[in-house]
RNA sequence: GCCCCCAUCGUCUAGCGGCCCAGGACAUGGCCCUCUCAAGGCCAAGACGGGGGUUCGAGUCCCCCUGGGGGCACCA
């Protein structure tokens, strides 16, 4: 039997990073066992639905690599995959239900029906609602449904037990005495989520339902489904929640917006997004996926990230490849409580990551930064490439995200911004720039320009001067880069060069605070 | 209110009765390295929610309590 998996969003919103991770356990149980991973795309709902969404969540899939097998824009055997251009079947099946008994036709008004739940609510009795109709014979259900526009109902068996096993959560059961009977099909002719995820989930052939632990008391209406459709049951695996980072409540797509803290604004700004932006952007936040993008977090980090978050290879794995996650992948190993989604950790592993990636990648992954950032040209000639390869070389380790570039290099690409901080405290100090102008001509002769051979005339000169070797390279930092980080200082001045490092100098030293 | 689920360092987790006076990782603090910032190295601090059982032995099994979460729609 073929695993087939599949990960169901409605376009109501926003994916979250909680929703991804449930994505990625259906990606990796279908990949590890050389199944299939199916999008199908929950929108009975149309009221709510937001066609704008779609794009969004299919972009951040393609992005993470989370290919799937049927769905939107690639097809499949059980094409539409869209719940809203089913619609005829999910009435069929409901129409045989109530043919056989199951099911029964609901003609109580919306208003009814809400007055009964807030009966209930005062009375603080349970709300389980159970259809006027519902022991109408079927044949005499059949001539309601024909003649009037009603809803459907399942007719849920009394006083049984409903037990099974799931696959995270192991043996969970439920008394159908307190499940009210759930509608199947609303009155205007669409289906319910519930009914409409269990007929797909069957003519789709899904064995195993991986999906978020907020769904398990879906469970047993569904269990009952599938029994009045004579089905079997696939194996369910409820995942718990991700929830947010410093509160114990799980992620919601509603209010992803809270996210966008003062921090997370100043970095964006950074990276040259205006406020407009950023607020029309509902993704575009620590809680989405289009924020680690645009900051340039390497998509192999993030599912790294997310697989560890509540699942573990072994004892002690943090850094996981993706083949080795396929590989060993398992349910079991998924773990039963609510895990909180971390920023710092996903940081940490996107600098592993990138520090483990090919040179060649990095500068392909930088250039559209500089590019965005008007510091090279948008179709960067070799010479221009040469140079952000000798840039990204030099940042070394401290590129974690590729949008780092702009934190560490920039100056490589236009004049230094004087940082007057730093510049009041490593040039405009007593004699510094005096000895900054002699060493200037010391520069003027050092043969070859580079690294080793400044360093090495560098102490030398300090050595014969008798000055402080920081005092020289603090101020040569801040009078070349404007700033007091940033890569080793013998490898900028090799990269600015002679003239360059000359002139930027001469420059610092024009600066008012100084004389 | 009712139903269901969950419970190990701040966070992610290992642990499936003795290997655990609980291991790893992120974050935190200190030291080392060092031209800054990162990275790296070393060290420190830090958890089995409480109470009953079962057992020679319990973080691990059972029960209760407490706490947390999820859900109770003609939403998904």
């Amino acid at each position: 039997m073929t695993v087939r998996t599949r990960f169901a969003p409605s376009p109501t919103g926003f994916l979250h990073i909680g929703g991804v991770r449930t994505a990625l356990f259906n990606w990796l149980l279908a990949r590890k066992h050389g199944g299939q991973f199916i999008l199908r795309i929950d929108d009975t709902d149309v009221e709510r639905n937001r066609p704008e969404a779609l794009q969004p969540i299919l972009e951040g899939f393609r992005w993470l690599g989370l290919s799937w097998d049927e769905g939107p824009e690639v097809g499949g055997p059980y094409a539409p995959y869209f719940q809203s251009q089913r619609l005829e079947l999910y009435r069929r099946v409901a129409r045989q239900l109530v043919q056989a008994g199951h099911a029964y036709p609901c003609l109580a008004t919306k208003e009814e029906l809400d007055a009964e739940r807030r009966a209930a609510e005062a009375a603080r009795q349970p709300y389980i609602h159970r259809g006027r109709l519902r022991d109408l014979p079927a044949h005499e259900a059949m001539a309601v449904l024909d003649s009037r526009q009603a809803a459907i109902r399942l007719r849920v068996p009394l006083g049984q037990t409903l037990a099974l096993q799931d696959c995270i959560r192991g043996p969970v059961s439920w008394q159908t005495d307190l499940i009210g009977d759930p509608i199947l099909v609303r009155a205007d002719g669409r289906a319910v989520y519930n009914f409409a995820t269990v007929v797909d989930d069957l003519e789709m052939k899904i064995t195993h339902v991986v999906r978020a632990e907020e769904h398990l008391s879906n469970t047993p209406v569904q269990v009952l489904i599938y029994r009045a459709l004579n089905a079997s049951l696939p194996v369910f695996a409820h995942v718990p929640v991700v929830t947010e980072p410093g509160s114990r409540k799980k992620l919601s797509k509603r209010d992803m917006k809270k996210f966008v803290t003062a921090e997370v604004r100043a970095r964006l700004h950074a990276l040259g997004w205006t406020d407009e932006e950023i607020d029309s952007r509902e993704d575009l936040n620590p809680a989405g996926i289009a924020y680690y993008r645009e900051l340039g977090y390497l998509p192999a980090a993030l599912v790294n990230y997310l697989g560890r978050l509540g699942w573990s290879l072994d004892e002690k794995s943090e850094i996981i490849p993706l083949d080795t996650m396929i590989a060993h992948f398992s349910l079991e190993r998924v773990n039963n409580s609510p895990a909180s989604f971390d920023p710092d950790k996903l940081y940490w592993l996107a600098g592993e990551y990138m520090r483990m990636l090919p040179l060649d990648e990095k500068v392909n992954g930088v250039v559209p930064y500089l590019v965005r950032a008007g510091l090279i040209a948008e179709e960067p000639d070799a010479d221009t490439l040469a140079r952000v390869r000798r840039v990204v070389v030099a940042c070394g380790d401290r590129l974690k995200l590729f949008s780092d570039i702009l934190l560490y290099g920039a100056f490589f690409f236009r004049d230094p911004w004087y940082d007057p901080q730093a510049v009041a405290k490593r040039l405009a100090k007593d004699g510094i720039p005096t000895l900054l102008r002699d060493f200037a001509s010391v520069l003027r002769t050092v043969e070859p320009f580079a690294a080793q051979t400044l360093e090495a005339s560098l102490q030398d000169y300090c050595q014969s001067r008798g000055c402080k070797t920081g005092d020289l390279i603090h101020a040569l930092r801040v009078a070349t880069t404007g700033v007091t980080v940033g890569p080793g200082l013998y490898d900028c001045l090799e990269i600015l060069g002679r003239d360059e490092t000359l002139r930027r100098i001469a420059m610092a030293l024009q600066r008012p605070e100084i004389r």
